[in-house]
DNA sequence: CATACAAATGCGATTATTTCGCAATAACTA
DNA sequence: TAGTTATTGCGAAATAATCGCATTTGTATG
């Protein structure tokens, strides 16, 4: 199951890139130019996940965003990082914040999903 | 707009302060004894989330879980603490660990939703 | 104890998100 | 250039959660 490069994941990519954000398929599916199907869009997320390229967060919406964090160099990013959802226009960002817990005896972590949600720094004036 | 006393909150009440977890719509569904419909559980269960009675967390998986959080006077669980949801047995409980994080200058944080998830004690063995 | 008002419920339909199967298309390799 | 197969489009489907509306029921009042 080799990877091929196409002009789909090419613009989905580069939309993440340029937009700094986590993003839902909507949100992808209306900034983007072409025309792309929305289960296709979908599965080119997913696949990016699976590479690594992308992480994925569930909001308290419910729905699933994807960002490329933009600052991966960025030690704060790199590991798991509190995410930012904000209510107001409606956008989700990486913070660079980590995540710092321990948890109790027994208990083996595989994944972190923290989302912080309020009013971000632009709409907060 | 007063609240009144019905056997249906009161059962669903009692599930979960039994279970001492935080059950979906779903689970409740399953676990309870009377026949309640659907759209009750999902009524019942938002009007104690707006009354403070529980708490709402939504996973991963993009579904919502309630929890009544046995230990509200425990001062860790009083604020907002990790949840943990055990991908083997596909529960969630309320962590005894606080969520403690400091953001960036100009965002208002109104909302936690914090949710590790992985192999919980009893499944690890 | 009977009555009236409004909260709570049941039911069916509806919205929204995400996934899946299958046929058609297109990227890469030889 | 041809063949293999990853990728895409399309429609259907699964799942979660909500909504409108008619009916039931809790509670306060006379």
């Amino acid at each position: 199951m080799e990877r091929r490069n196409t002009p789909t994941k090419e613009a989905v990519l580069e939309l993440l890139i340029k937009s700094g954000k986590a993003m839902s398929r909507d949100a992808i599916e209306q900034k983007i130019t072409q025309d792309i199907n929305r289960a296709t869009i979908y599965r080119v997320l997913n696949r990016f996940c699976e590479d690594g390229v992308l992480h994925r967060v569930v909001a308290e919406d419910g729905k699933q965003y994807f960002a490329v964090c933009v600052n991966c160099d960025d030690k704060v990013l790199s590991g798991h990082h509190f995410h930012f959802r904000c209510t107001k226009c409606d956008t989700i960002e990486c913070l660079p914040v980590t995540v710092d817990f321990s948890v109790p005896n027994g208990y083996q972590v595989d994944g972190v999903n923290c989302v912080l949600s309020g009013t971000c720094k632009d709409c907060s004036r």
